[in-house]
This record gives C-alpha cells, sequence and structure tokens, in this order.
DNA sequence: AAAACTACTGAACAGTGTTTAGTAAATAAC
DNA sequence: GTTATTTACTAAACACTGTTCAGTAGTTTT
C-alpha cells in the first residue's frame, strides 16, 4: 500500500515547509513579528492549517530553535582539525559568540526565548534528548580534554564547563538583549570581548 | 497660585500609584499578564487614563525596571561594612545572584526583557543617566580598589568588570529562562554556583 | 455508487496595546 | 455670578494576536 507512505511523505514535506517558513519569517522579522497568520501567508495556507502539524506557537519554535543548535553544532565541528585543546577551547568561545553576532534572532531563540523551553516535555524519553546537550557535551569533552592533558586547571568538570558557558552566555546575552548599549560609544566591544575570552582562558590556563 | 501644586503633587501621586500597582500586577503574575487593561482594574481607572502618565507599556516598565534598580543598589550598600575588598567583591556576586532567584521577574524585566530597552531614548541628558549604571560603577569600584591593593591580578578594569557581570549575569539568566532546566535534577544548582563564584575568585586573586 | 476518511479553511473567540472623540467637572476670565 | 476654557477621564473602536471548531471539498475505501 504505497498510499500510506505517499501521504507519510506528503505530511513530513508539509511540516518541513512550515518549518522553513517560520524560519525565514522569524530571522528577517522577529519573534514577535513572526505570527502564524504571517507564516501561513507565506505558505499560502490558511493559519488553522499550521495547527495540524504543530499544536502551538512553542512547538512550532522549538522546533525552529532545534534548526539553530544543528547550525552551531555544525559549526563546532570544524574545530576538530585543531591540535592543541587549550586553543580549541579557545576558538570554541569565539565561534559561540560569532555565532551569536551573526544571528541574534535565532541565539535569543536558543538560549534566552522562554518559547522553546515552554514546550519542552516534562519527562523525555532517551531518544528526544535535548537537541542543546550535543553542544554542551563537545564543550565538556574539550575541558576533559585539557585537564587530562595538564593544560588547564583541575577542576569540577561540572563547575568549569557552567562557568565558561556562563561567561560567553553572558557576554552574548547582555549584547543582544541591549544592556551593553548604555555603555559610552567609543567603547570597541569587539576588542573587549576579545580581551575578555583571552583573559579568561589566561587565568585558567595552568 | 497653590492650585498648580496641587495639581502637581496630584499627578505625581497617580503616577506613583500606577508604577506601584504594575510592578504588583508584574511580580504576581508576570510580564504578560501584566496587562494595561489588567494594571488599570487593579488601579480603578479606565485602561485610557495609563497613557495619560506613560507614553506607552514599554515606558511604563522602564519605570519599574528603575524600581528594581533601586533596590538592587540598596542591597548592595549593605557591602560597605565589609572591610576586605576581595570578599566585598566575592559577597557582591552572591548578593546579586541572590537578587536574581528572590525576584525573578524583576530580575528579567532589568537584565534580560527587551521591554524597558525600547524606552531608552537615543541621547539621553546627564541627569537621565541609565540606572543601571549606579550599580555597574559599584562594581568597577570595588574591582578598582582590589586592584590598588594587589588583592587581584593587575588587568583592564573595563574588560574585568565585563567579564565578572557576563558570568554572573549568565549564571542568573540561564537559570531564570530555564537552560539549565535540561540538565539532569540531581544536580544541586545552588551549590553548582557557589562553587563557580568561589572558583572565579579564586583565578583572578593575585 | 455509497460510505468513510483526510486535509483544509472561514469565522469566530478572547485577548492584546493603543488612539480618539466626547464628557463632566474644575478652574479662569469676564 | 455667569460664561468660557482647560483639565482629567472614559467608552468605544482599531488592528492586531494565538487558538478552536464546525463545515467542506476531495480522496480513498468499501
Amino acid at each position: 500500500m504505497g498510499i500510506a507512505e505517499r501521504k507519510e511523505r506528503e505530511r513530513h514535506e508539509m511540516r518541513k515547509l512550515i518549518l522553513e517558513k517560520a524560519k525565514e519569517v522569524f530571522i528577517e522579522e522577529g519573534y514577535d513579528k513572526a505570527s502564524i497568520r504571517a507564516i501561513a501567508e507565506r505558505i499560502e495556507y490558511s493559519p488553522a492549517t499550521i495547527y495540524l502539524y504543530f499544536k502551538d506557537k512553542d512547538e512550532l519554535f522549538f522546533a525552529v530553535h532545534e534548526l539553530g543548535f544543528f547550525e552551531l553544532f555544525d559549526q563546532m565541528q570544524t574545530l576538530a582539525s585543531i591540535e592543541n585543546p587549550l586553543e580549541r577551547l579557545r576558538q570554541m568561545g569565539f565561534i559561540y559568540l560569532r555565532f551569536a553576532g551573526e544571528n541574534p534572532e535565532m541565539y535569543d531563540l536558543m538560549f534566552i526565548s522562554r518559547a522553546p523551553i515552554n514546550a519542552l516535555k516534562k519527562d523525555p524519553t532517551e531518544d528526544e534528548w535535548y537537541c542543546g546537550n550535543r553542544v554542551f557535551n563537545l564543550l565538556c569533552a574539550v575541558i576533559q580534554e585539557n585537564m587530562d592533558k595538564g593544560m588547564i586547571r583541575q577542576n569540577d568538570l561540572m563547575v568549569t564547563a557552567l562557568s565558561i558557558w556562563s561567561f560567553v552566555h553572558g557576554l552574548a546575552s547582555l549584547h543582544i538583549r541591549g544592556r551593553l548599549d548604555v555603555f559610552p560609544q567609543e567603547l570597541d566591544l569587539r576588542e573587549l570581548v576579545t580581551h575578555s575570552i583571552d583573559n579568561l582562558i589566561n587565568l585558567i590556563k595552568a
């Protein structure tokens, strides 16, 4: 019975179409203006159709923010060629912050906005493990390698990973949500951020 | 002419009433449910009245988030009695994070939400300098004192201040926006945060 | 050919921030 | 003291939002 298979394929493609256009509108116009009606217009279907494929707006944007994590993970993968684990950790910070700078709306959705987290199930099964964990595990692995090879000070892995993530996320989110805009214009944020990361690397260096 | 003065006093009190009730509803119900209509009902006036005292919702909540900065500043003031500047810096971090933990909605408004920042004027005059700067300057002063007395490593003041702020804000905002909820339940966040701060203090110690 | 199912939509609901025309009361002018 | 003006306020509307549901073509099954 090939009909059922075709229908499932069509259903899958429709979901993909909605997802793509939702991402498009979102990237172009931001979360607030990425209304169900605006997305519906873009896919040339009625708004109600979207609800046949996604439970609500939160679930739709959970799927959109997953796309962001896939992309960030891919960008992190390019670091595999760097031999020195300390330099790899350093570059990881820069890639993270570059991602935030180049994709502010997506970063917002991934790490700041409440929308996708609202769609998180209370008790996820093994195979629907949170997509952000893949990136976090990458960070943990690099830190562990640095400790194993005596490149950075020995310390609790979780404490170190959370500290580093908090630091770069703090930088990114303060910037994205305009909390650094109150500082004098002549302050070169780019340079400040670079210095901050180098400084942190220096501090934790063994 | 006492009438004009009375009118201005009444106007000022009305503004204060709106502000108080707006803060009440906001603390109790969060930003989204703190609608203009809900606030209007609380003050027993029509919604349109609020617009005679505040340009829009952003400006109203800019005023609300100022209240938060006054309170945080007050809490920071209690540290003046601590002689050791390094311990004062350490306690500053704890107070900051305790404030975030005890007033999550207010912290959100002060440091994460876009609403109040939208109301920021492009070119503020001297006397309407941003309220958050008072707290930031407090941080800078403590750091400077620590460097002067050789308690922490010499470094660029701005780089160090931004790094420390980013770190604690990263912790607070990841927590408030649910990004630490994906970690296993057995992970003791409170302890993790304490260790993270102590760890940072250890790193920057001279 | 009739029945069942599928994919989709128009229209409505309840809510939002905001604007405007209009009103009643307080004040100012004569 | 009466009229004119200004002030403080509001009802109602506008243009949105996410979401639901009855209804309807079109496809598939019987």
